[in-house]
DNA sequence: TTCCTTGTTGCAAACATTCTCAATAAAGGA
DNA sequence: TCCTTTATTGAGAATGTTTGCAACAAGGAA
C-alpha cells in the first residue's frame, strides 16, 4: 500500500470524509520529500485539478499535521513549510546572522527525544523542528 | 545596570541607533517576563505613547530576535510569541491533539544542547522553541 | 439506490505580518 | 551648536494565512 494510502486510511479511521481534493493534496506532499509551503503544493495541485481553493489547501495541511502525518514550520523565507514523514526525522539549526540551515541527524537527537518521552511521556513524532541560534561561521567572525 | 539598559546598549554597540520607539519597545518586552504577541505588545506602547507604529513593534521585535536577545516562536493561536532571555531557557511540548503545553526545564534540555554545540558548534542561545506531539493525556486516551 | 446528516468546500472578507518609500531624526564630525 | 549622512519611521499596500458562511457532497442507514 502507497505512503499516501496510508494517510488517507489513518484519515478515514479518524472519522474524516475522503474527498477528491484531499486525495490530490495528500498525494502531493506524501510523494514529495522535501518541505513545500501551501502555494507550492497549490502550483501541483493546479496541474491535477483546476478548481482546488488555497483553502482547501491550508486545511488538509493543517489536518495532517494536527494527526501527526505532517510538520509544520517557519521556513524563514516568510512562508510556513510542511512536510510529512517522509522528508525524515532531523531538526534544523537556523543562524539568525546568516540564514544557513544545517540538519542535524536523527541519531543525535533520538537520545533526547528518549529523555523527553521518559520524563514527561511525551510522543514527538514525526520530529522536524528548527532551532534558532549562531553557526559556526558567525560565532566565530563576530567580535560579539 | 537595568535588563533593558543592557540590550540597548548591546544594540547600540551593534551599530543600531536608539530611537524613543526601540526604547518603549525594548523596556516593555524586556520588563515582563512572558510571551507576548507583537498585538499585546503594541498595546503597552499605547499607554506610554500615542503615535508608535505596529510595523516599527515587528521591526523591533525581529531586530532583538535576529542579535540574540529574544526568541520569537509559534505560540498555536495564530500569533507569534517574543520573549526576552528573562522569560528563561526551556521548551514547550506542543500537543498537537488539545493543544496542552508542557513545559521542558533548562535542566533536561542543557545535555542534548551541549551535544549540538559539540557535534555542530552551534549556539543555541537563548533558546526556547516548541516541539509538536501527543502529550501523555492524549497518547492514552485515543484508540489510535 | 435513495435519502439524510453533517463534515467539507469555494469564496470573499478578516487577520497577521512584511514590504515599499518618502519624510524624519539619530549620531558623529566640524 | 549646526550640518551631513544614512538608519529608522509611519502609512499604506502587499503578502501569507485563517475564518465565516451558504452551497455542496461523502458516507452511513434504510
Ligand atoms: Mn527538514
Ligand atoms: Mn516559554
Ligand atoms: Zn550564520
Ligand atoms: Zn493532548
Amino acid at each position: 500500500m502507497s505512503h499516501c494510502h496510508t494517510y488517507l486510511k489513518k484519515l478515514r479511521d479518524h472519522g474524516y470524509r475522503i474527498t477528491p481534493q484531499r486525495e490530490i493534496i495528500i498525494q502531493i506532499i506524501a510523494h514529495c520529500g522535501k518541505h513545500m509551503s501551501a502555494e507550492e503544493v497549490m502550483e501541483l495541485v493546479r496541474e491535477k485539478s483546476s478548481s482546488i481553493n488555497i483553502a482547501t489547501v491550508y486545511r488538509t495541511l493543517d489536518m495532517m499535521v494536527e494527526n501527526g502525518l505532517a510538520s509544520k514550520f517557519d521556513s524563514g523565507n516568510g512562508k510556513t513549510a510542511y512536510a510529512t514523514g517522509k522528508h525524515g526525522p532531523h531538526i534544523h539549526l537556523v543562524c539568525k546572522h546568516c540564514g544557513s540551515v544545517t540538519k542535524v541527524s536523527e541519531n543525535d537527537i533520538s537520545a533526547f527525544l528518549e529523555k523527553i518521552e521518559d520524563l514527561y511521556d511525551f510522543d514527538c513524532h514525526p520530529y522536524h523542528f528548527s532551532i534558532n541560534g549562531l553557526c559556526s561561521d558567525c560565532r566565530h567572525s563576530e567580535s560579539n
